[in-house]
DNA sequence: GGACGCAATGTTATAACGTAACGCCTTCAA
DNA sequence: TTGAAGGCGTTACGTTATAACATTGCGTCC
């Protein structure tokens, strides 16, 4: 048996294999906000639900659209640009940079930098933690003598649904 | 003494620790895809020197003007975007995909996706090949029954030019 | 030579992404 | 009650990227 941190863990809360239901990750973003005190308001909650309900990476302009629409409240890209900000210092969500789109984080509860991988064909993305990875750019970085502040892994290919069955 | 496959490899060419003198990296380019069959036309070679020059990443605009100051041809956006389209086709550039700008490949002899440590004091990059993330992703994408096509991996910090010395 | 085909580049316009600056409103504490 | 701070609205603009179409240059085939 080998030591937790050094296997990936892809989910590991036992109640979670991708059943993230919106409405539970938001009840857990709202619990987690205020236990740290900071301030969910509505509108950051409702872009939240946005990023949940839509289930792959979001485009800012997107979200603003998709605002008008679900909630009836037209809102200007500051507005949005800036919820999203709160959101990614809470790390309820992270920004996919190679695609300039959000995605909400599936575990705010724990800290930590994740992994996606990106199916270029239907546009979904996972997201996964593994420890080994945030070990190998540690050493790594130790060896450059960089300090490390944020780290972007994003692997994009194509998702086990785009693959035909048995294809490379 | 372990493998080689398992240690990172900062820069493997004996003579090129970090002095990837320009004109040798594109006389490089240019050997390479004579090699390959591929053309790498007077504008594609310009901007390539640019970004040699430059030693940092670089943004298409940024290109779009030094074009112009550099080589007195001025050239509009997709021009410069069909270039490094075409550099990053050959892998001979990368693209640093959270600061949307472009970094020269140190040896794009080697297909490989490379590893990007990036200072955000001073903007420096400093680019490095590990097998180990190589094979970590490709265990974790396998898991997830993934195929992998590109890696985007980029290390956000401060270099050690930056961090003060004995600093955390 | 000249007509064709094709790849590369030029040109115009616009799409997509992101932010600066300023003002209003609410909240909360002194 | 008033002042400070945070959140949001609004306008305008900056930055990054691409669509669509025109033109150039160059090799090939007749």
């Amino acid at each position: 048996m080998e030591l937790p941190s050094t296997q990936p863990q892809p989910c590991t809360d036992p109640d979670c294999r991708g059943q993230h239901v919106p409405a539970e990750r938001v009840a857990l973003a709202v619990s987690l906000c205020a236990a740290r005190g900071s301030k969910l308001t509505t509108l950051r909650r409702q872009v939240l639900e946005l990023l949940w309900e839509r289930g792959r990476p979001t485009g800012a302009y997107a979200l603003i659209e998709a605002q008008e629409l679900r909630y009836h409240r037209p809102v200007g890209p500051p507005t949005v640009y800036r919820a999203l900000e709160f959101l990614m210092s809470q790390r309820l969500v992270s920004k996919i940079e190679s695609r300039n789109a959000y995605v909400p984080c599936a575990h705010p509860e724990r800290q930590h930098d994740c992994l996606f991988f990106l199916c270029s064909i239907c546009g979904a993305s996972t997201e996964l933690e593994d420890p080994r990875v945030v070990q190998v750019l540690a050493e790594d970085a130790a060896a450059l003598g960089y300090r490390v502040d944020r780290r972007v892994v994003e692997v994009e290919g194509t998702c086990p649904n785009c693959v035909p069955a048995g294809a490379v």
